[in-house]
RNA sequence: GGCGCUAUCGUCUAGGGGUUAGGACGGAAGAUUCUCAAUCUUCAAACACGGGUUCGAUUCCCGUUAGCGCUACCA
């Protein structure tokens, strides 16, 4: 727990509570706690909540909610800026104290004109420190006046500002590029760059793991660790996720929030592979090896490091999400899977008709080889595990279009129900088959049938595993009721 | 516009001064036959462009182009 050892790096993760936890997110949370978890380190969370406006509890809450549905476990917090305003005045005070900041009394509307005007004559709209030469005292006087000011930090007028970036290398910005900065604003809240830095200072934090659209961020960020004395952390970017479209992920591209994979059946575990992946390549990959993509979360562990993050944006791609889905789906035994089908069956309100468990179990094997989603066991697995489905009338008019085809299903499920034999696989198919024979049926025709009345599904496991887990009964039941399943599909419902 | 970052199959990527430029997802074809979204086999698919440097550039350098990011008293 308490780590003295200040060898260890310290990470965290530090969310604005302005939106729900969306992918980009939830990877930069991600590679922080793959870190932090790799070397041993602590994983901080932090709630970005100055902007009073914009921030809610709910969106808190949601990203919390998204964060432990992915299994991204912190070690300390959620810290919540709002709650360490004083610090941040401190430190503008301290800033000022020290002439590495100064009182700005423009007022919102003069520096929106003087932007406006600088962009209108080709300027580059930045601030120009009109205010930076009013001294200290006259500072001090105006403000005691009752005149409202920003703080501003003295950016230098010349030189440059360099990090070393884990991922892209020596970064160098001219100092005339950046403008002079708002610490606080006149209402005496901390901005961005302010309270990050304290924090970031103050939580002792070694690795800044962070989204690549704030490199353009960093220097202001190390010129304020400078002024503060404090010692600069590593710096780690991270390139951003993009649509399949090469912009930016939005809504437009479908579910940026996390919670909407879990709401679309999506496995945590195959989420935090797939995210993992994105902009990271793990070191057996990077040295030829041929190896597996499907990595678990120790596997991940063990491998990630900052070097294997790519330089370049990457896309954000469904197909190969839900490759991994199945494939993560198949490989988890029954009893992991049940908890997690048994919310799918609430969602959808499904109260399986076989309450017995190892009788799920076993139909949850039969099954989860042909699963993409966990939200099929609650769709096109229905009819496994509930007798009130919808057949698929694409499938019904595939294989039950012909009347002697239904006839004969019907007169199948007489069969069985007459036949002594047991109700197994073997002996199913045994009668079935030569219940085709007999009647000049090829058996194919009648399987496929028989699969959609027993399913609903023209596609489902093998039939007769699929009646030994219905059981006789209801396997009976279903055979003698085709043409009401096959007229109820037909017909055009509402 | 300015500044910054990036550029290998459709996508995620490996590689690296001389290679049949490798893998994965997706796609196509075939096998199988009881459906396929399963399985097996096979195939197609990439070094953005232009200059250098070099015996030799996809690789190194410069430029162009394109994409993305930042350009707030948001974070």
């Amino acid at each position: 727990m308490s780590s003295s050892n200040s060898s260890l790096p310290r990470v965290r993760f530090a969310p604005s509570p302005t939106g729900y936890l969306h992918v980009g997110g939830a990877r930069t949370a991600l590679f922080n706690w793959l870190f932090a978890r790799h070397y041993g380190g602590t994983f901080v969370l932090r709630i970005e909540d100055t902007d009073l406006e914009r921030s809610t509890a709910t969106m808190v809450e949601g990203i919390l909610h998204g964060l432990r549905w992915l299994g991204l476990d912190w070690d300390e917090g959620p810290y919540h800026q709002t709650q360490r305003m004083d610090m941040y005045r401190e430190n503008a005070a301290k800033l000022v104290a020290s002439g590495h900041a100064y009182y700005c009394f423009c007022s919102r509307e003069e520096l929106e004109r003087r932007r406006a005007a600088a962009t209108a004559q080709g300027r580059p709209p930045r601030y120009e420190g009109l205010c930076r030469n009013i001294s200290r005292e006259e500072g001090a006087r105006r403000r005691a006046a009752g005149e409202a000011a920003a703080v501003r930090f003295a950016v230098p007028t010349s030189g440059t500002t360099f990090f070393d970036d884990a991922v892209f290398g020596r970064v160098e910005f001219a100092n005339t590029e950046l403008e002079d900065f708002v610490l606080l604003r006149s209402d005496s809240g901390p901005t961005y760059h302010l309270s990050v830095v304290t924090d970031d200072v103050d939580m002792r934090i070694t690795h800044i793991i962070r989204g690549a659209d704030h490199i353009s961020n960093t220097p202001k960020q190390v010129l304020l660790y400078q002024a503060l004395g404090a010692r600069l952390p590593v710096f780690a970017h991270v390139p951003l996720i993009l649509g399949p479209d090469k912009t930016r992920l939005s809504k437009r591209h479908g579910a940026t929030s996390v919670i909407a994979y879990r709401d679309e059946g999506i496995v945590p575990e195959a989420f935090r592979n797939f995210l993992a992946l994105l902009g990271w390549t793990p070191p057996e990959a990077a040295s030829g090896e041929a190896a597996t993509e499907i990595l678990g979360d120790q596997e991940l562990i063990r491998r990630f490091d900052l070097d294997g993050i790519s330089h370049s944006n990457a896309v954000f791609d469904r197909a190969k999400l839900d490759w991994f889905n199945t494939e993560y789906i198949r490989a988890y035994p029954a009893e992991k899977l049940l908890p997690l089908i048994q919310e799918e069956w609430n969602k959808a309100g499904l109260e399986p008709a076989h309450s017995d468990r190892d009788w799920l179990l076993a139909t949850i094997n039969l099954l989860k080889p042909r699963a993409r989603s966990l939200k099929d066991f609650a769709t096109s697995f229905r009819a496994l595990f509930t007798d009130t489905f919808q057949p698929d009338p694409a499938a019904v008019e595939k294989f039950l279009h012909d009347e002697r085809v239904r006839q004969l299903l019907v007169e199948l499920g007489e069969r069985y129900a007459a036949s002594e034999d047991s109700f197994t696989e073997a002996e199913t198919e045994k009668l079935l088959r030569d219940f085709a024979a007999e009647k000049e049926m090829k058996a194919g025709a009648l399987i496929n049938g028989a699969r959609v009345v027993l399913t609903g599904q023209g596609v489902a496991p093998s039939l007769f595993a699929v009646m030994t887990a219905l059981g006789k009964e209801r396997t009976v039941a279903r055979l003698k009721a085709t043409q009401e399943l096959a007229a109820r599909a037909l017909t055009p419902e509402i």
